[in-house]
Order: structure tokens, then C-alpha cells, then sequence
DNA sequence: ATGAAAGCGCTAACAA
DNA sequence: TTGTTAGCGCTTTCAT
């Protein structure tokens, strides 16, 4: 059988109140006991049970952390949520937290999930990897009053939730003053799936820089149906950019590779600046020049958050911006700049 | 205050015998009462607790997946991870399992999070993401006697052990193969860090195509300090090789990247094969002929062989093949055959 | 077919 | 400073 605290208070010769104590390092037990009861300990090999604690205490050590469905930018292509995980996972070594994983193929298998762990009590709290605009997890999670922390910008009850996110605006508007900085004048910005607020938020950013510079923006533009390619080809021969915004790393690939079709060299013909500085970034040449929105910080910050918050659920609903800064690599050209 | 079992007794007249009986459809209860007992439960919006069902049951119905540590061909890089994950996710969902995370920076930080998964009874039964020569983590499960399912090539205790594999000595066989029906005869091998299970075990069904036509086996090339460059560079300019087989699409982005620049065109001067069809395979073009081997089956599988395992602890201890297959794409010439 | 009650292993209020 | 004991919510044996 397993080893519990009646055994251990057993071998110490005294109550399982002291052993429990011991266990807490309660400054109510004096040093001596506390020795000797973890001599017990270690003679027995003894390890709290994580339930019956559970049960006493209501209170699991354990977040729950959300992955996005596939179908929104299938995460499974997305190397930045395995890194955040990885991150989550060292800060809750460290304080000893579990990690316990919701994910499903459709929403409402994930909200489905969710909630199971949050009925059931698995999980104290959750982190959100992902910001998406009427996002029904969230809502579940606001309407529960459940704990929870948001990586990225939330859509509503900003000031009723934590959230970790960078300054995605001021991103957007620092790739493109990058370009702006190496001489660019016609600069055009390719961004994803609307939905995602981080875009609309790095193409305002993209635009609060052309505006100051007083420099012609140009609407944003996709790059997934025909039709798309149609308009970026027409944008390309109207309008002979120099440079492009490229909302990921993933897309830029995809752009240059686009453009290597059409004869147009990059950077040569075509600046690129993209963000995230994932493994995209440096697969093949040109390089990436991109904007690192430091991932690993952001997923650290969640997660202490988080554990922060459960502790003290009395903290005022803090949100944390983490930087982030341009990785100069091959794709960006310094125009003649007496041309 | 939560709605126990005992809110649910009271509100149907019964005991909580007879919930708990109802909840788990017991043939002892007669239909009208369980039929009263379910509209008590769905009136109050009961839910089981999961740390007092476990404490009773000593059973949680969850399981943990182990990923790889990061120095190991890091897994934040590696896009087949995060789907495998999510695979297993949806066999969890669907079998009312949960989803437990072990990761850690060092082997040993892992390890420590494994064994307190399981002292602590957190987690049913594991399964372990890589397979990786004398890992101490398969030691510690294996010698604890933990339940838990390999995915990949157990490298000892082969016939005690639950594992899902592909086989992939005939994966690199039948990649090789592709080359030779394509015409190819001068064939070199590019492989991964040799602690990998796998990378030997593909080398040697490379080694038994080319044995098998009659035809020269280069040894085993690397493609990560500057001597290994060096020695690729002899081995291509000695051999003058019409074909590579790459252990990894990833290192096959950096092969054919390596090859362009010095002005080898892929596929005209040298075709590639590689494994795994990854996200990567389809980045650029040339888009990669590489060897699907099906992770989310391998994953899903996994999933379903260790629940069922739990379940049915005195099933023989099976392992599964996943089949794989070639997917032709861009990066493999067809050589003139009357050349 | 149903109920009473004794645990599962731990915590914390109360007593000493 | 330490011990006693009543829960935490659920399962299951043993009665009935």
C-alpha cells in the first residue's frame, strides 16, 4: 500500500495534525519535532496524496492551459504555442504547479473541455494562449468568474482581466518605421485572418507611421484565396512598393516565395519585415528581418501571473506589456538614399 | 457553496448511495429512480468532484504526456509535438480522460515533474512523446513499473514494453527506394543527432535499398558543426550524388538551402528525400518529397493504447505499426533512364 | 432495489 | 506546541 500521513505520524509517535504541520512547514511545530517527523518521511518515502489534499483544501495546484481550436491558424503549424507551453511548464516546476492541457477540434468540444475542468475542480485557473474577438471560451470564463489569464489583447472587459499582450500597435508601427528608417516610401502591410486582433492592431500601428511620415497607406491585404493574390498582384504593379509589413513570419515565407515567382527579388526588389522571430525566420535564405515579440517572456508572465493571482485574488487586474524589438536580418534593403 | 452528492440525495429523497450508483448507471438501480435522481442532478447542476472521486476511486482519470527536454532536438522548433498533443486531446476528450503536461528545461527538472505526477497520483499512466537512447525518464517509469506507452523505438525492455511506432527501417528503405525507381544510383544520407533511435534505424534501411540493388552505401552525414560542412562538401564533390535522403524535413530546408548556395539546383542536380511531412515541406519551393509518417495516428493510437491499457491492465503488451508513405512532391528529379 | 455507514488521505478548528 | 476529531465529496460494503 501506499504510504499516508497516519504511517508517517505512526513512525514519528505523533498526531497526523503535526505530520500535516510539518508538512507546511508550520511555525507552530517546533524544530525538533519537524526533524524527526521528516525522518519519517524520508524512511517511508512519503508523498502527500495530490487528491486528498484537493479535497481539504479546494484547491488543486494545477492550471489549465487553452489552446486555440486547429481551425483558427492551426496551432499545430504554430511553433509559438509548444515554446509558451515549454515556458509554462518551467514556471510551474518551479512552484509547483501541474499543467493540465484543454484543447479540441471544434469550439465547442474546447469549451466542453474547459468546462469539465472547472466543474470537476482540476484546475484552478487557466491561461488562454490565444485571442481571438468573440471568443466563446472567454466568455464562458468571464461569466464564471473563473480565473484565468488572457495572452494577447482582450476584445471586451479589458479593464476586468488580466492579460499579458506586447504593445502590438506600437509593433506595427516600429516594423514599418524600420522600413521607413531604411528609406522606404511605398510600403504596403499583408496581414491574416481578420479576426485576430493582434492584425488589426499592427496595421493600425503600420498606419500611425505612414501617417506621421506623411507617407501614402494603403489598405491591408490577404493572401489566401485567388482573389487575394489578384489584388496583391494589381497593388504590386499600381503601386511599386518597396517595402511590406508582413503581419507573421509564416506569411512572409509565403509572400517572398510569391514574389521569387513573380521575379522580384527580395530584398533586392522587395523589402520584408515580419514578427514574431519564430523558426521561420532563419529556415531559409534571405532571412527574415522581424520583429521578436519575446514569446517565452510572454508565456512566463502568464503563467506567474496566474499563480500570482490565484494566491492573492485580492491584486488589483494588472496586465502586463511585455517589449519587443526589430531582429535585423536579410530581407530589409537600405534604399540609395540620394536616389 | 458547490452542489455535492448530498444536495442531490436530499433533493430526489434517496441516498447518496444511490446517486453515486446513478451516476455510474448501475444495473442495481431501477429505472425510476435513476430517472428521478438525473432530473434532481440536472435541477441543481450537479458535477462530480474529481479530487473526491479520485480519493475514493484511486484512480484520476487522466494521463500525462511527457515531451522531450529541450536540448533535445528542441521541441518548440519541432511542429510534430504540438500535433501530437492535440491528437491525443481529442481521444482524451472523447473518453472523458484529461490531459497532464510534464516538461522541463533539464532531464532531471523533468524527471522530478514525472515522479510527482505520479507519487502524488495526479495521473493514471503516461505517455512518453520521443524516444531517445538510455533515457533516465523511461528508466524511471519503466523500473516504478508506471503504466505508460513509448511513441517511438524502444531502444531495451523492447518485449515489456507498450509502444507505437512506424517502422522505420522501411520508411528509410522505401524512401531510398523512391530514388532508385527514379533513377538515381549514387545516394548519400543525411542524418540527425545518431543518439535518435530513429535516424539509425532509417540510415540502416537505406543501407539495405542500396545493398539490395547493388549499389554503393555512403556512411552517415551531418549537417551541424563546420566540419561536418566540410565533410559534405568532400562527400559531394567525391561522389557526385544524384540523391540525398534527409532524416528530417526541417534539415532538409537547410540541406536544400546549403545546396542553392552552392549552386546546386534541387531538384535538377540533386534530388532530396526526406521524413515526416511537416509543415516544413510545403514552405518553398521546391516543395519537399518527403515520407509522411502519419503523426496524428501515431499520437491517436498512443492515446487509445494507453487508456485502454489502464482500463485493462492484463492485455498483453501490444505494440503498433503505423504505416507510412511517400508524397511526391518537387524536391526529386526522375532521371533519364537511357542516359 | 435501496440505505447506512465506513473509509479514501489530508486539513484545520478546537481542545488541551 | 501538540493532539483529537470532524469534515472535504465520493464509493462501496454490508444490511435490509
Amino acid at each position: 500500500m501506499t504510504v499516508t500521513i497516519k504511517d508517517v505520524a505512526k513512525e514519528a509517535g505523533v498526531a497526523t495534525s503535526t505530520v500535516s504541520r510539518t508538512l507546511k512547514d508550520s511555525p507552530l511545530i517546533s524544530e525538533t519535532t519537524k526533524i524527526k517527523v521528516r525522518a519519517a518521511m524520508a524512511k517511508l518515502g512519503y508523498t502527500p496524496n495530490f487528491a486528498a489534499q484537493n479535497l481539504a483544501n479546494k484547491s488543486t495546484r494545477t492550471i489549465g492551459v487553452i489552446l486555440p481550436v486547429a481551425t483558427m491558424g492551426n496551432p499545430a503549424q504554430n511553433p509559438l504555442f509548444l515554446e509558451m507551453i515549454q515556458e509554462i511548464g518551467v514556471v510551474c516546476n518551479e512552484k509547483k504547479y501541474m499543467i493540465s492541457l484543454a484543447t479540441g477540434k471544434t469550439l465547442d468540444e474546447l469549451k466542453d473541455s474547459v468546462r469539465l475542468m472547472h466543474q470537476r475542480k482540476l484546475v484552478d485557473g487557466f491561461i488562454l494562449l490565444y485571442s481571438e474577438a468573440n471568443d466563446p471560451i472567454r466568455k464562458f470564463l468571464h461569466e464564471g468568474k473563473i480565473p484565468y489569464v488572457l495572452v494577447g489583447k482582450p476584445d471586451i472587459y479589458e479593464n476586468e482581466t488580466l492579460y499579458i499582450d506586447n504593445d502590438n500597435r506600437l509593433t506595427g508601427k516600429n516594423a514599418t518605421e524600420w522600413l521607413l528608417q531604411n528609406g522606404h516610401t511605398q510600403i504596403g502591410y499583408i496581414g491574416l485572418t481578420p479576426s485576430q486582433l493582434v492584425d488589426k492592431l499592427r496595421y493600425e500601428g503600420y498606419r500611425d507611421a505612414l501617417l506621421e511620415a506623411d507617407l501614402e497607406v494603403f489598405p491591408e491585404l490577404s493572401f489566401e484565396t485567388s482573389a487575394d493574390f489578384e489584388g496583391f498582384q494589381t497593388f504590386i504593379t499600381e503601386n511599386k512598393p518597396t517595402g511590406l509589413v508582413v503581419a507573421d513570419d509564416r506569411l512572409a515565407l509565403q509572400v517572398r516565395e510569391y514574389l521569387q515567382q513573380q521575379h522580384l527579388r527580395v530584398p533586392e526588389d522587395i523589402s520584408l519585415i515580419s514578427f514574431n522571430n519564430s523558426v521561420f525566420a532563419t529556415l531559409s535564405h534571405p532571412f527574415l528581418t522581424t520583429v521578436d515579440i519575446h514569446v517565452k517572456e510572454l508565456a512566463k508572465q502568464a503563467a506567474m501571473l496566474i499563480i500570482h493571482y490565484l494566491q492573492e485574488p485580492e491584486t488589483l487586474m494588472s496586465k502586463v506589456i511585455v517589449p519587443h524589438e526589430v531582429v535585423e536580418r536579410e530581407t530589409v534593403k537600405k534604399m540609395n538614399q540620394n536616389a
